[in-house]
RNA sequence: GGGGUCUUAGCUCAGCUGGGAGAGCAUCUGCCUUACAAGCAGAGGGUCACAGGUUCGAGCCCUGUAGGCCCCACCA
């Protein structure tokens, strides 16, 4: 009994009925198997309550097509999948959420938030994983994780504990980045730098005990002048010279504040003259550790002006830039304000202008750990691809600062140290001590702060394997083979997770780094919420199905590079799936109630099938090796020509001849049946990490007896099936084809009108194979009959002919043939070969080529010349046939 | 300031290690040919940004120029 498909392509209800039977089946699940090769990749993990977008659609596109492909060529494929606990992002939609409600966050204190939290993530938290079940993705569900699981946070505690006791996690009051709205310290990766048209205010700062003597400084914040504990001068300066050591006084704090020297202060740039407030900026806060000099923070954590700053304090700091501004105008020491474009630092989740600050928080140092990753990629245990990248991360990781790792917030995991109460001793461990190690009081506090969530995607690759225990999994699946991300996140987590796995695990997390880019709207701008150009790709899913969304991510696209998302995209790929769709419906229709042969032996096979099947060889070797080499778009770019060129458009077409002819000839209909199926189902297999569903649906209609297209072997290269005679008869017989179509064209032939065609092949042989597919070719070639033949016997002087590399074929069009058009395009042909002739001659008269480029070369170029020489011959011969 | 990347047919983009310019869409012509009009058969359309260089040979390698995009960076 043989199943059916349904008339047209709908992949509506297709696709989750499958996506079942996968999941039913277990195919996803990936085990410890000492008999086979592993393969992995770990997702990386999307944001818990996030949506899915576009950039996530091609990030799991590519990797499951790698897991697939893997799967198939018989390697253990895990595909390990998981969320991410995104502190600030879910943080803040808590806040939001709690807020609609009435209720805050400081009221109901970190307990109480924190189930909320939980709550909120268990509510949504699933949505995600169901959304990249919807694109297909054959990842191993029966092992999802979370970064704040048991395991992950027992990892997270672990790593935090081994780089404290080894000296690369500290605490220290340093200058960190402040988002005043999130109320958190951020990491210098966190900061975006974007340039903003702001102002230079020049300020007059009068030299105490120099009545009516300034120095002028430039400042682009005027309201951290409050903050003000020095000017800098460089000690080059001859202008400054005399000044370094005297002291200044500060307008509007009437404080005094020294002249100092630094190098850091460029002489070229504004006035040569640096306010220094090391509180508040990056710089001079060196500057100020430098020089001795006092730290005067005068920001609340809102920004918000504190009480060190006088009069200002309470104001916004924006509202105290224009009132210092102002007083000093009053004051008569604001000598001038000039436009000036900076860059100013804002916080990448919000927005929000990060202010510098002092504050104490917990760093993990950088040098050690960044020296080792560099190594790694060095020496070629690691590898980016495309290459550009190593360059973007060997300069971060070459000019790399201390990462700060504590957060101001609840969401996340909670730094593992403990204060003593009395003595103030720091204890840095799994579980809170019962007494102080030190002075042996029982009063030890947690501290308040949890971690950068970076921090725990940092162990991503191992942590879900179930480090810091010596697991199965951790044995076998570990290091993963490959990661899959877009460049915005190199800094964020690849590195991250780079150095902490030569750390922790003493081996890197991946050996290939394989890097896409950002899918962008039709018009190439960035999708994004602001501009609401963003497309949905679970509404492409329902419209179009996931295959043609896969599809459309995958072609003509290069790594790491971006790309343009529009409909006209989508509809080309249903089309193609519509495309194998009805291929396979006709192969199916055919098959009906028929015995197919199962042919061991091709070498036997008529010419077009040794042709097609020789083609089908060619194209696995070049597929696989493409997708080794992890070039998608090249590899499915491939499929798609030999589906839709060589096989819609020719073999199925040549296949007709035999199936037509079935009752009379039930053989020859049995072999086309047998390629036909052959060639279809490899070609599916080839296809099917790219549209996993419709290749599935077509493979098992095809073959009833097989369970599913995933678990088939990987189709491999076979000598056997090279047949390089078939390949160019075949393809001989296509130009001639090619030929008399066009001939038809241009002389206007009736379609219905179909000819006689006679072929005359260069010798014997070429006739022979001619003679061969003669049948097969009769329709193609809208002939009545074609006639292989040794000479022009019996075929009209005035015949139209067609001149081929190894023929000319012949159309005795008799009256229809307007004699001056055939003579117009055999000049025109003439012109053809003339100018090729040209080409090769002058490469072949060329010393230089003849001795200095290969032989191969130099050898091709002489059989085309040959050819063309012949086939010149030819059309000269006919256009003197026509006069 | 440093680095990367792009500039190929009207549009969007491929073009793998240098050896006769490609696809999809759009346009034009002819077809409802018994798998497919989400299709079939054809056609037009490119000095591969510009200028040098290396090479027998350059879209591809090198240098420079122009323009676009991106990333990094503590010039107040």
């Amino acid at each position: 009994m043989s199943k059916e498909l349904a008339k047209t392509y709908d992949p509506k209800g297709l696709e989750d009925r499958l996506y079942k039977k996968w999941l039913d089946n277990g195919y996803f699940h990936a085990k410890v198997n000492p008999d086979k090769k592993p393969f992995t990749i770990v997702i990386p993990p999307p944001n818990v309550t996030g949506q899915l977008h576009m950039g996530h659609a091609l990030d799991e596109t590519m990797q499951d097509i790698l897991i697939r492909f893997k799967r198939m060529q018989g390697y253990e494929a895990l595909w390990q999948p998981g969320t991410d606990h995104a502190a600030i992002a879910t943080e803040v939609k808590v806040i939001e959420k709690l807020k609609k409600e009435g209720i805050d966050k400081e009221a109901i204190g970190r307990e109480e938030f924190l189930k909320h939290a939980w709550a909120w993530k268990e509510e949504y938290g699933g949505k995600i994983i169901n959304q990249l079940k919807k694109l297909g993705a054959s990842a191993d569900w029966e092992r999802e994780r979370f970064t704040m699981d048991e395991g992950c946070s027992k990892a997270v505690q672990e790593v935090f504990i081994r780089l404290y006791n080894k000296g690369y996690i500290y605490k220290g009051s340093r200058i960190i980045n402040w988002c005043p709205v999130c109320q958190t310290s951020i990491s210098d990766a966190e900061v975006e730098h974007e340039d903003q048209q702001g102002f230079f205010w020049h300020i007059n700062y009068p030299i105490v005990g120099e009545e009516g003597r300034y120095v002028e400084i430039a400042t682009t914040r005027p309201e951290t002048l409050l903050g003000d504990t020095a000017v800098a001068v460089n000690p080059d300066d001859e202008r400054y010279k005399d000044l370094v050591g005297k002291m200044l006084e500060l307008p509007l704090t009437g404080r005094q504040i020294p002249v100092i020297a630094d190098e850091y202060v460029d002489k070229e740039f504004g006035t040569g003259c640096v306010k220094i407030t090391p509180a508040h900026d990056p710089n001079d806060f060196e500057v100020g550790r430098r020089h001795n000099l006092p730290e005067i923070n005068i920001l609340n954590d809102d920004a918000t002006i504190n009480e060190l700053g006088g009069k200002y304090a309470g104001m916004d700091r924006y509202e105290a830039r224009k009132a210092v501004v102002a007083d000093l105008e009053q004051l008569g020491l604001l000598v001038k304000v000039v436009p000036h474009l900076h860059s100013v630092g804002t916080h990448d989740r919000c927005g929000t202008t990060v202010e510098p600050m002092i504050k104490p928080q917990w760093f993990v140092r950088m040098e050690e750990m960044a020296q080792e990753a560099i190594k790694a990629l060095e020496d070629g245990r690691l590898k980016f691809v495309p290459e550009r990248f190593d360059k973007i991360y060997l300069h971060w990781l070459e000019n790399i600062r201390d990462w700060c790792i504590s957060r101001q917030l609840w969401w996340g995991h909670r730094i593992p140290a403990y204060y003593c109460q009395d003595c103030g001793e720091i204890v840095v461990a799994k579980e809170r001590p019962k007494m102080c190690p030190k002075c042996r009081c029982e009063k030890l506090e947690q501290d308040e702060d949890t971690l950068d969530t970076w921090f725990s995607s940092a162990l991503w690759p191992f942590s879900t394997l179930g480090w810091p225990e010596k697991t199965p999994e951790m044995e076998y699946f570990y290091p993963t083979d490959v990661l899959v991300t877009g460049y915005d996140i190199i800094f964020f987590w690849v590195i991250r997770m780079v150095f902490s796995a030569l750390e922790q695990t003493g081996e890197v997390p991946f050996h290939h780094v394989l890097i896409h880019g950002l899918v962008r709207d039709a018009q190439g701008r960035k999708m994004s919420k602001s501009l609401g150009n963003g497309i949905d790709p679970l509404e492409i899913i329902d419209k179009y199905g996931a295959d043609a969304l896969r599809l459309t991510l995958m072609t003509g696209n290069a790594p790491g590079n971006d790309m343009r998302f529009y409909m006209e995209r989508v509809e080309a790929s249903r089309n193609f799936a519509n495309k194998i769709w009805n291929a396979s419906r006709f192969i199916l229709m055919n098959l009906e109630g028929k015995e197919i042969p199962n042919i061991t032996d091709c070498s036997a096979l008529c010419l077009e099938d040794r042709w097609i099947l020789s083609h089908m060889n060619k194209l696995v070797a070049e597929v696989t090796e493409n997708l080794e080499k992890y070039e998608l778009g090249i590899a499915v770019g491939k499929i798609y020509d030999f589906l839709w060129d060589e096989f819609c458009d020719w073999y199925i077409e040549l296949a007709k001849t035999r199936l037509w002819k079935a009752e009379e000839n039930p053989d020859a209909a049995g072999e086309a049946l047998f390629v036909l199926r052959t060639v279809l189902t490899t070609a599916l297999k080839l296809l099917h990490p790219y549209m996993p569903f419709i290749t599935e649906e077509i493979y098992c209609t095809l073959l009833p007896e097989e369970e599913s297209i995933m678990i088939a072997p990987w189709p491999e290269y076979k000598e056997e099936l090279n047949f390089p005679e078939a390949e160019q008869a075949i393809d001989s017989f296509k130009e001639v084809v090619r030929g008399i179509r066009n001939t038809r064209t241009d002389m206007q032939v009736p379609l219905g009108k179909k000819t006689n065609v006679y072929i005359v092949g260069k010798d014997a042989r070429t006739n022979e194979l001619y003679r061969q597919s003669s049948r097969s070719f009769v329709n193609l070639a809208q002939a009545s009959a074609i006639h292989v033949q040794e000479d022009k016997t019996g075929i009209g002087s005035d015949a139209v002919s067609i001149v081929v590399s190894n023929a000319v074929a012949y159309l005795p069009l008799e009256d229809l043939v307007d004699k001056d058009k055939e003579r117009e395009r055999l000049s025109k042909e003439e012109e053809r070969l003339k100018g090729e002739i040209a080409r090769c001659e002058g490469m072949l008269n060329n010393e230089r080529f003849l001795s200095k480029a290969p032989e191969q070369k130099v050898a091709a170029e002489k059989d085309k010349l040959a050819k063309y020489q012949e086939m010149l011959a030819k059309v000269r011969t006919q256009l003197a046939a026509l006069n």
